[in-house]
DNA sequence: TGTAATTTTGACCGTTTGGTTTAATTATAT
DNA sequence: ATATAATTAAACCAAACGGTCAAAATTACA
């Protein structure tokens, strides 16, 4: 098949895909080996277990998450321009990744304190994420803003309907066409109501 | 012990706290028994097996949910009043119950055919609940806007921070205490960002 | 009280799973 | 050429798992 890549490629690339669809607990060795074409004793040649090459993939996989939102947040932009940027990529990542953000957030639920040391070896850098956005709405919009509020509002809007698409198709009926047309909308959605909720709070600009 | 609950309750009692947690592949109908204070043999005396079991709790829970939408949303009241209301109850109860709402995303995600027929039996109104809301969006506001975007937006800026706390915890870097202060904060935030940002449509009402 | 039905138990079974071992084969590099 | 590293197949292991069974304990009831 394609020898082109190195064994170690072609597992870590099975890993991904089997952890990022069934986690940790449904993930079989055994699937991840026959996906990468490979021997199951040479995946623990390569990875010495389960625990380690799941590591692996999650710490690939929470900074390609983490980076991105860092990317566009600590570039020169106006606040809103990132908003429109951030919201456009990130439903079209995650829509194509679909099972990326539900992974993370069951592995860090499921193993909180082995994987919180794993992210704390990437530097991310939260403080400067939160003071930027902060001073953008102080000196763009003249608004006393807790920027970590809007932070999940923008992260709620753009990601709840993909985590929670079967959840949502089954309370409100929603055929599986329309659901693929009703996430395209959201691109420009929630640009217009994010911009219309800071737009009211120019008059009272109490928000703690 | 409590002798006083039937074999039957205790059972359910421990398998929804199991499931709720660990979801079908992590839980173990030992830990069931064990919690239940039983014997595993007798858990399947009740429980054909661990499918059945798990559908049933699955059937509770989802229901559970589903059933609190309907009942604000169908009420008498204001749409913002309505929103309100839904915000302050659920983030209330979704904090409680940390895992109800993972728990029914993770399973929809795992078993949708079989989950979905479920489903269908709980007589939901998916129709009343968006032509409602609709109707009052342009009675009361003035606006023609998709009902469906209010309520994904609605949950999403509800559901996220409670789902997604420890991803949020680790990218942003926020301690446990100040994150139980943070989601009571939404209480009052999230109804103002949502009225702002109905109030922002009703100079130019093209929402699709 | 005696006895049939129900509830509960401990021991057991077959399968799956993560992981190892061994021995043999193939590719790589010096 | 030859030592070293990569890869395979196959058999195996111990633990964990869902599930079963026959017997014991309890309850219902005549």
């Amino acid at each position: 098949m394609d020898n082109l890549q190195s064994t170690e490629i072609k597992i870590l690339d099975a890993a991904r895909q089997v952890f990022h669809q069934k986690g940790f607990n449904g993930a079989r060795m055994q699937e991840i080996a026959d996906l990468a074409g490979i021997n199951k004793a040479l995946l623990h040649y390569y990875f010495r277990n389960k625990e380690s090459l799941f590591e692996k993939i999650f710490n690939e996989t929470f900074g390609q998450i983490a980076l991105k939102l860092n990317e566009i947040f600590l570039s020169e932009m106006t606040l809103m321009t990132k908003i429109e940027i951030f919201v456009n990529f990130y439903i079209n990542f995650i829509s194509k990744h679909s099972y990326i953000i539900q992974f993370v957030i069951n592995a860090l639920q499921d193993k909180p304190d082995q994987l919180r040391e794993i992210i704390l070896k990437q530097n991310l850098s939260p403080g400067l994420l939160l003071e930027q956005v902060q001073k953008q709405l102080k000196d763009e919009m003249g608004l006393d803003i807790d920027p970590l509020h809007l932070y999940i509002n923008i992260l709620g809007l753009v990601i709840f309907p993909v985590v929670a698409k079967p959840l949502i198709q089954s309370i409100f009926a929603i055929p599986d066409d329309k659901m693929g047309i009703f996430l395209e909308q959201r691109k420009k959605i929630v640009p217009t109501f994010i911009a219309n909720a800071l737009k009211g709070y120019e008059k009272d600009k109490s928000f703690i």
